[in-house]
DNA sequence: CAGATGAAAATTATCTATAATTTATGACGG
DNA sequence: CCGTCATAAATTATAGATAATTTTCATCTG
């Protein structure tokens, strides 16, 4: 996420903002005024629009034609719908990246999932645990699938950062072991059921909101 | 594809631009340049950007920045990647779709299927046949996946219109007919198989080019 | 003389500033 | 209390200015 120079505005401002709808800085639902994003950034209003239509693109924004832009809400209807395209996008990416995943990647891999298990908060947890979905599907060499799969992930750790505010413990990843074990043994459907069953795992678990209220909530583990 | 009046300028500008894509007017590779398309279209160049990036985001354009957008280019490997990518996200779509299917709505499809049997052309059976993977995948009630099929569906329209440039006969829907009849009788997976291998299927035909030349083109039927 | 190098010009994308529509808001009159 | 009109705010579009890139062409080197 680093603020590459030779981007443009538009791209910059998308991706500050891209991260504040994650982190959930911005509330959904909230609106997005452009001269208000235009002027704290200093820049005009055209970037800010095209910053707009890049969140709307991945699923981050809404835009109703000259009604303005708001944060995309996200129940948990949205939530179920994208672990599930998820589960389907990453099953077909992993049975072709397969054949290409030499030791090297999968030793990344591991390493990234014993980083997952000693992560102290949700945020070092989501960027290894992307770090390792990432490693083993790039492989496949398919760059429209891969953009789509890394769209989902973004709005999966919107929902993730919203459930986990406060409290957080490293959870041990079973399933990713299971993932690299059968990967190493050359079984790569049984890799590509658990990945999918991983993905899709909704687990229930009690979380205080910010308002110190105790309720339920719903989390993607994957 | 009406040019709805509410629209915005951008939005009907990238209609048209869209459109002439994936009909293959204007070839892959080819640089859109906005100074040019703003002089057509009599508007100024800020919403010619802006169309530009939603073309982008359907995978029909793709932009460096600072050095302009071109009409993305496909090979057969990308045309196989958004197929794979078809057959894994509409087999999802049909599952959640099948338990909300009516006769109606069957009755529809099968309407459209025999419509596409008698297509006079490539153009008109791809509006069918859209329309019949619409109608039972619409149910789902999925927006998120369904706007992804359909973005889908119009790389796959493009790639068929470029294989089908002049001959043309209607096929014999098999497929379509096999997905209806398993569905009629509540076999939902051996629907989602079938509609997952009719898509996936890439059909080797002899093609005659624009220049006149014969080559091996592939196409996907469905 | 061929090819490479580098600077100036033209082209193109990007951004800012300003104007024109459209939508939302509140007051007034029926 | 409801509908209409005026005002305010925000989005959408235009035109002009700036910055970057590509092209051209002349010059230098081998």
């Amino acid at each position: 996420m680093t603020t590459n120079k030779a981007d443009t505005l538009a791209i910059r401002i998308s991706r500050v903002l891209a991260e504040r709808i994650i982190s959930g800085a911005l509330e959904p639902g909230a609106r997005l005024r452009q001269d208000h994003v235009a002027a704290e950034f200093g820049a005009s209003h055209v970037p800010v629009r095209e910053a707009f239509q890049r969140l709307e693109a991945q699923g981050l924004a809404i835009s109703e034609p000259r009604r303005g832009v708001r944060v995309a809400a996200f129940d948990l209807r949205e939530v179920r719908e994208v672990a599930e395209m998820r589960a389907a996008l990453e099953a077909l990416a992993l049975r072709h990246a397969a054949p290409h995943l030499t030791r090297a990647i999968l030793d990344q891999a591991e390493e990234a999932t014993r980083a997952g298990e000693k992560s102290p908060d949700v945020r070092a947890w989501e960027e290894v645990n992307r770090r390792f979905h990432r490693l083993i599907l790039t492989p496949c060499a398919m760059p429209r699938l891969l953009a789509s799969i890394d769209d989902l992930h973004a709005a999966s750790a919107r929902f993730l950062f919203s459930a986990w505010r406060a409290e957080w413990e490293a959870p041990t990843e079973h399933d990713h072991h299971a993932i690299l074990a059968a990967l190493r043994g050359g079984q790569t459907e049984a890799a590509v059921t658990i990945l999918a069953r991983h993905v899709q795992w909704i687990g229930r678990r009690p979380v205080t909101t910010a308002s110190g209220a105790t309720r339920e909530a719903f989390a993607i583990v994957g």
